[in-house]
DNA sequence: TCTGGGGTCCTAGGACCC
DNA sequence: TCTGGGGTCCTAGGACCC
């Protein structure tokens, strides 16, 4: 066997949102249980001790499931489903709303407690993350004799470490580079180690369905089978050229790569935000002409939710964006770079406005969203160059859109 | 009964400068 | 009078991910 010139751990907690709220009602443990909806009432204890729980058929609305518990998958609720969707197919679920909060403290402590294991974690979001093990002393230690053993029992510990810390399992999947180990830790969920090397390719990776490698959305994966491959070994089998041909040069040549198992990407263990941004979905299509003054004080709520999102992160932006979704889900954006970085909300407002006068408002709205790009951090923010510069820009007075 | 909210990255065209 | 190539920035849309 071929070693590994690195060993890179993907690990993903199990059903985690649900799985946090199940440390707060074990008792629903086994239950149907379904996170998500920005209204659900949450439990309520009565008199005699006993709970009272939301129940998916009660639940009215635009939400959609944020996650479900395994047996609920087993009803066929996923992720991303509309809640009403998923009404119809597990009316007796229980239905929790969110709370980030507990979910963002759980995600700190498990982190925390994986890094005391390895320390080389890439963050890829609340409930999972790349690890380097490559010199994680259990695994370097074990590279003359028994390179597998080594790292099969570091991700014990790891996993021991997350569950002392939380009391929640999680899933690890190890390999010689991102790609696979994204693969390889959903191959044996919940509560799972699976270590390939690249001589388990053929065996474990070309016979799944070509969705399960993370960059193949729903669009790229209608057109593979559309075109004939439905695993990722067919993508392999397939002449490169002519990947090229149909997915562009780009993207081709990575559907190769990746169907081969090919994947340099580090472990990146620091990261600054590339753009900041607040969004909402209403309750009902909004009209621009009659639902007017409403509109206008949405937007004004999300332009001040964003700047203190700026102003506690300590960034500036020069670059705002608003992002606008009518009635039948057409999404239309708009950006507006300024001169000078700006951060308050009255700021950011302004150039809301001016993005807006170039939409045409001929259809109902259902979402209103704003974004800030274009990120300088507070401490590389040079105090100069004040008002003056803005002597380019049209007076606020005729700005107001709604 | 359609489809949340927070992100990243890529592409492609046009402006503008050298 | 016609015609360069390269580089950077801005904008709009879209795919994808958690």
């Amino acid at each position: 066997m071929l070693l590994p010139d690195r060993w890179i751990a993907h690990l993903d907690m199990d059903a985690f949102y649900a799985s946090v709220e199940l440390l707060r009602y074990p008792q629903l443990k086994g239950e149907a249980v379904v996170i998500g909806g920005r209204r659900a009432d949450a439990p309520q204890q009565l008199e005699d001790g006993s709970w009272r729980y939301s129940k998916l058929r009660d639940y009215t609305g635009r939400g959609v499931v944020t996650t479900s518990t395994y047996a609920a998958r087993d009803l066929g609720v996923f992720s991303a489903m509309g809640l009403m969707k998923a009404a119809l197919r597990a009316p007796d679920a229980i239905l929790l709303p969110a709370d980030f909060d507990s979910y963002r403290k759980y995600s700190r402590l498990f982190k925390a407690a994986v890094a005391e294991v390895a320390p080389v974690i890439e963050d890829r979001g609340i409930d999972e993350i790349y690890i380097d093990l490559t010199d994680v002393p259990g695994v370097r230690d074990a590279v003359g004799h028994d390179p597998l053993g080594g790292v099969k029992a570091v991700a014990r510990e790891i996993k021991n470490s997350v569950g002392r810390a939380t009391g929640l399992t999680c899933s690890i999947g190890i390999t010689p580079n991102k790609l696979l180990s994204k693969i390889a830790s959903e191959l044996d969920k919940p509560d799972g180690i699976t270590v390939l090397t690249l001589d388990d390719i053929p065996s474990r990776i070309w016979p799944l369905a070509v969705r399960k490698i993370n960059g193949i959305g729903p669009k790229a994966g209608d057109k593979l089978v559309k075109l004939g491959l439905e695993t990722v070994g067919e993508i392999a089998a397939a002449d490169p050229r002519w990947l090229v041909e149909q997915f562009g040069d780009s993207y081709g040549n990575w559907l190769h790569n990746a169907s081969h198992g090919r994947d340099s990407r580090p472990v990146v263990t620091h990261s600054e935000p590339v753009s900041i941004s607040r969004e909402t979905t209403f309750e009902r299509d909004l009209s621009a002409r009659h639902d007017k003054v409403l509109l206008g004080q949405i937007m004004d709520e999300l332009c001040e939710r964003l700047a203190g999102d700026l102003a506690r992160k300590r960034y500036a932006g020069k670059t705002v964006g608003i992002k606008l979704r009518f009635e039948g889900f057409v999404t239309v954006t708009r950006d507006q770079t300024v001169k000078v970085p700006i951060s308050s909300a009255a700021d950011i407002r302004h150039a809301v406005g001016l993005c807006l006068k170039r939409v045409k408002f001929d259809k109902r709205l259902r979402l209103m969203g704003v974004r800030i790009g274009n990120l300088v951090h507070a401490s590389e923010l040079q105090a100069a160059a004040p008002a003056k510069e803005r002597v380019d820009e049209p007076k606020r007075e005729n700005l107001s859109l709604f």
